[in-house]
DNA sequence: AATAATTTTTAGTCTTGTCTAAAAATTTAA
DNA sequence: TTAAATTTTTAGACAAGACTAAAAATTATT
């Protein structure tokens, strides 16, 4: 009864894709981000839906079950504890290793990840500020985290920012993005990951994916 | 043209076999150590073969080609590298750590290596001992290691030991193992590990696994 | 509301790596 | 040096995970 490669692949994407709407997920979507057609993808479902690792009716999306949520959560946990190793001790940039890490996350065993987590000082976030899941699955409520990652839909409030060039303060200035402001995504560019933002109720405006990334919210 | 798991086991696996003999090796010897059945690995040994990293003739057994043998250096130089990182790093004692390094030596980055390699600052034995190639598949020329490592048929002389407790050097005088005695190993005994032993070209006598384990010797 | 466009699924195929059972080659023993 | 035992290979099958092409369902558009 384990798992194979392909198949924490499958949930990791799906989780990955979950974080950031409550819709369910769309066999296409999936394909894109595993690579592959979309028929296999079909396939695929069809048989995690039969183990339960998701619920799935066809043509109407998927949506990771209680077990398959805690699978994912199992890999994304050694997928973010593995970068911080490769970050912090083995001296790669952040925007290097998430390819290394892809087939580190497959690594099998809970004593290994136990002792890496302590090596690495039981860290709360990855390179990139992601959130590294305990491993019972739990995320940690971090005090403020980037507005890119912050799901369509749920309000937040700005608390700070990631940068503080005075271009870019003179920026957040222009949108009226100022700390305190209660911000709500509406939605997510597809093309260039620019992000539709409501400030404090008002009609949403359009900010780049560069500036969501460095301005800092808190549920 | 990349190189799946299942052949980097084979090669790794075939390369281990031919360290203790000059002999071709067997398609018995390779399927018992895969956990495979013996007509899986005749399949497999067709298609390396095709591909050119193993020169086999049916019926006859096999032996890795230049390129096979590069591949398997390769591997096996991850798989002790990661050893070493288990148990200098993680704490794992070194009997702990064969099967999680079976699964690391899978991975694919060469910078990788090479950071790890400089993080556990060139190591030239993993923690049991064995030398670990370099980049170039180039065994470090160790000045000196156990006789259970010798390959049959190749003289070396005895120039340590491991251990010293008084049992075992007097178990050492009683079979006439002294310091600067030329040794050969003339068979290993599948059963158990135990090892026929030339010592200074008379009849051969036994000695166990044990034993052999901790006599030193230099080529 | 009907049609067009898009998404998803089905059906059938392929490759990799494994297996079992039977046949062939090699090795060992009488 | 032939027969028996062992090893190895062949032949055919199967599961996983992917694919293409065509059909079906859903969504968007007029």
């Amino acid at each position: 009864m384990s798992i194979s490669f392909a198949e924490e692949n499958y949930l990791k994407i799906i989780y990955r894709l979950s974080e950031s709407t409550n819709d369910d997920i769309s066999t296409n979507a999936i394909a894109e981000l595993t690579q592959n057609k979309a028929a296999s993808v079909t396939d695929m479902l069809r048989k995690m839906s039969d183990k339960g690792w998701v619920n799935y009716q066809k043509y109407q999306g998927v949506r990771l079950s209680a077990i398959g949520e805690k699978i994912a959560l199992d890999i994304v946990r050694k997928h973010r504890l593995w970068e911080v190793f490769l970050v912090t001790k083995m001296g790669f940039n952040w925007d290097e290793v998430h390819e290394i890490a892809e087939q580190l996350e497959h690594i099998e065993s809970e004593v290994l990840i136990d002792k890496l987590d302590a090596f690495l000082d039981f860290p709360r976030t990855d390179p990139h500020g992601d959130p590294i899941p305990n491993k019972e699955g739990i995320l940690p409520q971090l005090e403020y985290f980037p507005l890119a990652n912050l799901p369509v839909g749920n309000p937040a409030t700005l608390v700070g920012v990631a940068q503080d060039s005075a271009v870019f303060l003179q920026l957040l200035t222009k949108l009226n993005l100022k700390l305190g402001a209660k911000l709500e995504i509406t939605e997510i560019n597809e093309f260039d990951l620019s992000v539709g933002l409501r400030i404090d109720e008002a009609q949403p405006v359009f900010i780049s994916h560069a500036v969501a990334k460095n301005v800092l919210v808190k549920r």
